[in-house]
DNA sequence: CGACTCCTTGAGGTAATTCAACTTGTGTGG
DNA sequence: CCACACAAGTTGAATTACCTCAAGGAGTCG
């Protein structure tokens, strides 16, 4: 199926926002538009295959499998979001679908071409890649140095953010988008001790769960504090 | 100081090595070549500057300071290697020279200026951050699940690695480029279980310490499974 | 030689993991 | 509609890996 940016939600968020509506009628052509259901796999790690795609609807994840089977969740992507490991000659790591998710899906060498001819093109994604770098350093930052409260504070305050519509204002109360187990992967925890320092912030007055994934922002203060 | 690309060491593996003869003396006008002291901080994290550079020789470090003053390594820059947070309001980690370095260094209107007008560099830079990127999420998958001894060997052999010529060939003798500690703030522990791991690597017999700094590689695929 | 930094080693404490049991919620089929 | 199975989450007890604190060794500079 092509592409309709018409109709796409995120066509004025997207990187190929910064194109002329010729010109993004033109890459379009290139482009596929799939959906996917919640736990299908994207793009395989180790395949050579070189497309990448923006997200237009749901959530991604991208994971590192190690030998043992242990899966450890690198990145979540929004919509709007590029994934895509264009330049390498295969794919490091897996890119799965968190709930159901429509793509907007390029050949590599399709892309590859357009970067060449529109530079605003490939500045926004530079800028994208940019920012996907520093979103891997926090999470860096996060992972190794602090204690399981921070880890867990820092998750569920990203979380806050991210569920509110301005990057800079905190949602008071949401779902959490990742299961326990997710979470742990993402913080480099066990599921366990996810699940309690989840009880600990709710005793300390931080939050409030409601039901499984709910969570109510009591202290946005306080979580800071303890996200150190 | 303006730029004398004739001896740039790295004129050749740099983004700017895919420009043209003419495209790169005008680039270079716009550039300024820097020395800096072992020690010495190149970008100053809060800085509004959007500079950024191409190492030619020595060896940068990108830090995270948190508020505690700790400090955590979050990516290692060889020469041809780019730094510079371009697109942000603000600059969000220090950069600071390693070792004695020597940079290449564009204001950032003029980068931006530059990646408008030459796609190829735009492409160059792009592959650049996807292969930052890539290393950053190295890292983060070695700092947050594994033990210690997983994570000081797959140090060591990251840093054989990078002392042989060749991307996939190990050197099986050559110095370590870091201090205990500050290998210890790449890997997320402390001095002393950097320390003690290592010893543990000797006497397994998976490698051979020389000295403080010196590493023979004994048995590298010891030191992989090690690694895992 | 002394002062300094970098590194190593030991002993003890602690936070997170592991293992295990139990609860809760959800969907399926009799 | 209830019974059952299954997945997700919680909680507890014991273990372990790493950290902290402390002392000492090794190389370097004045």
């Amino acid at each position: 199926m092509t592409v309709a940016c018409a109709e796409c939600p995120v066509r004025d968020q997207a990187a190929c926002a910064v194109l002329s509506a010729d010109e993004r009628a033109a890459l379009a052509q290139a482009g596929r538009h799939k959906r996917y259901d919640a736990g299908e796999t994207v793009f395989a790690a180790g395949a050579s295959l070189r497309d990448c795609a923006t997200l237009t609807s749901g959530a991604l994840k991208v994971v590192d499998l190690d030998r043992n089977g242990t899966e450890r969740i690198l990145s979540l992507v929004h919509p709007a979001g590029f994934v895509g490991e264009m330049f390498g000659p295969f794919v490091h790591h897996d890119v799965v679908a968190l709930t159901e998710s429509e793509l907007c899906v390029f050949e590599g060498a399709a892309m590859e071409a357009a970067i060449e001819r529109y530079p605003a093109l490939a500045k926004a994604l530079l800028r994208r890649a940019h920012e996907d770098l520093h979103a891997s350093r926090t999470l860096q930052v996060l992972s190794a140095r602090s204690s399981a409260e921070a880890r867990v504070s820092a998750l569920v305050l990203a979380f806050a953010q991210g569920a509110s519509q301005s990057p800079c204002h905190l949602a008071e109360r949401f779902e959490l988008p990742l299961t326990r187990g997710e979470m742990a992967q993402m913080a480099g925890l066990t599921i366990e001790t996810v699940s309690r320092q989840l009880t600990a912030l709710e005793r300390q007055g931080a939050i409030r769960r409601e039901g499984r994934r709910g969570i109510v922002l009591c202290d946005p203060a306080l979580l800071s504090v303890l996200a150190d």
